[in-house]
DNA sequence: GTGAAAGCGCTAACAT
DNA sequence: ATGTTAGCGCTTTCAC
């Protein structure tokens, strides 16, 4: 019978099995020694009590909560889901629970919802920051809290980081598209200013060699269907159109599909278009989107893994930093 | 300048304002006046300070951590990224943050999250229980947390409740294939003996009106592509086959639609398949697959205002039930 | 309008 | 192997 409203706490349960609060702590934690039939006592009252710890104030003592916070663009966009529960996953086996927020690459949101998570004491964040440099972000997070950064971005930063390497695929990219004689490429990237998170404008110039792009052939969009349909609408309605489109998602390539063909153009043979991401759709669409594999699984691992690293070996080991590759899946649209 | 490393606390900012903590406290919270000079002088010392709460020691104090659980079935399958995003946004607004838990579906993972929750004092918790009753999870919950349930069961629970009217979406289907002279028609659902939760085998049951379903015309899948191709295999290989599929997601769907083809059949012509949901994908895939809009957003958006109300309501006020209704979207799949 | 004291439920340091 | 003491950083009486 539990029942009686009131939360037991460590002392009632102290009380019950007869020793000090002290000693059903260590009980519970393992971390010294108790004989086997005080922890028999403790653990029946523990259950006689239906005890559980309040994790509030055990957070505020040890200054440990076994919480980390996930601050990713927008979990509505179907690359992140995949991203968020493979992180999940592993931190939820360690006993970690997750926070999650959406920070639509805003620099008011990210700062806000980054402080917001420190002051209430995680022991790390994933991050993939967009507005915010990688030294703000870890200027708010302090030196203490494990911070893993994601993105594409390969140079220094003062965090743990899990970066993809975006112009490996985007290079596959544009050579399998040479290949058919297609060298008229155009872009269409999301968050204008960014230099960091979702890929990028500096990224698309660094897989074409650094050749020069005409006017007007590198848009920008919301990661959207929509978004990517109103972009590639104005690319196609220039005077010297580009023969290929490469898109930072796969929304947005799939909206540029449609703008193509309400322009009257044909899906691979007149306009080409490469999607980013490799999500559930891009193969179910027709054309099926020919695009860039962003291991989604394998980067929530590898940032909850580097997570988990970074709070065994504290503040002070060396900055990790792992690198998944990306690469090319041809399918229909180019 | 920040950047002593050492994060302020209530008391260091009192000092330099020359007040009690207990005054920075009222000028934070607004729960007391304070004279203008002095809330000026504490606020310029906060800033100086760069002073940010913590507020797992104001949770600790006053048993509220403005924060919430989301405990959904799986983030990663389509449907719930569009329901987390709404509940993320109307919860953050009021300055909460939100707490993610995956539970499959089952029994001991529902249980051992939300008591996970509980420990550590969120306010409310929203939740899709699979395997769990309402009861047990109020049992858990206590009778102080805010509880939102969602589901698509209709009978008395002794939580908030925010439901879709499933059955009313799906008895269009039925309605739609019957005006198309399609009586036969089989189902694909998830959890085999789930009482609440996703599309169920009741709610199919009470869309066709209790009438009768051959032997081996209802299946069960995991939700996904993969799950729904395995099962409508099995469903198309029975000697006398439906003639329409009836999934209890679109994930399914795709996956029947596929099984179909693979069959050597037409889509809708000998086989109708009906999904549920309305993802993206649904609309992008061909056929576009003709489903039942589940309104992800608006499910959301009503648990959360259904947590806050009952956050400000407290445990007293009568239960909450929120139904949202489901319709048809005829495309090209049935 | 403000402050002093107490304490939320735990764990860490220092005992023995 | 166990207990005592102190205190994490706040908010809440209760006092003036």
């Amino acid at each position: 019978m539990a029942g009686t409203g009131e939360r037991s706490s460590i002392q009632s349960v102290a009380d019950a099995a007869g020793v000090s609060p002290t000693t059903v702590s260590h009980a519970l934690s393992g971390k010294r020694a108790v004989s086997p039939r005080t922890r028999e006592r403790i653990f029946a009252a523990i259950e006689a009590q239906n005890y559980r710890p309040n994790m509030v104030a055990k957070g505020l003592r040890s200054r440990r909560t076994q919480s980390v916070a996930l601050l990713l663009v927008d979990i509505a966009n179907p690359y992140y889901p995949a991203v968020a529960r493979a992180i999940h996953d592993v931190l939820a086996a360690e006993g970690y629970v997750s926070f999650i927020g959406n920070t639509d690459g805003d620099a008011d949101t990210e700062r806000k919802l980054l402080e917001e998570m420190v002051a209430r004491g995680v022991d790390g964040v994933v991050m993939q920051p967009v507005a915010l440099s990688a030294a703000e972000v870890r200027e708010i997070a302090g030196p203490e809290t494990a911070l893993v950064i994601t993105t594409t971005e390969a140079g220094e930063m003062p965090a743990d980081a899990v970066l993809t390497d975006d112009v490996r695929g985007l290079t596959e990219a544009v050579t399998h598209l040479a290949d058919q004689g297609v060298h008229e490429l155009g872009f269409i990237g999301g968050f204008p200013g960014a230099s960091a998170g979702p890929l990028r404008v500096d990224t698309f110039e660094a897989a074409i060699g650094g050749a020069s792009v005409p006017e007007g052939w590198i848009e920008h969009a919301t990661f959207t269907r929509e978004g990517g349909e109103a972009a590639a609408a104005r690319l196609l309605a220039l005077p010297h159109r580009p023969r290929a489109i490469l898109c930072a998602n796969d929304l947005i390539a799939i909206g540029a599909v449609e703008a193509t063909r309400a322009a009257g153009l044909r899906v691979p043979e007149d306009v080409a278009i490469v999607g980013f991401d490799d999500i559930d759709t891009a193969s179910l669409v027709s054309p099926a989107l020919t695009t860039v594999v962003n291991p989604a699984a394998a980067v929530g691992d590898a940032c909850a893994r580097t997570i988990l690293w970074r709070v065994e070996h504290g503040p002070g080991a060396p900055y990790r930093k792992t690198v998944l590759p990306t690469h090319l899946v041809v399918r229909q649209s180019a």
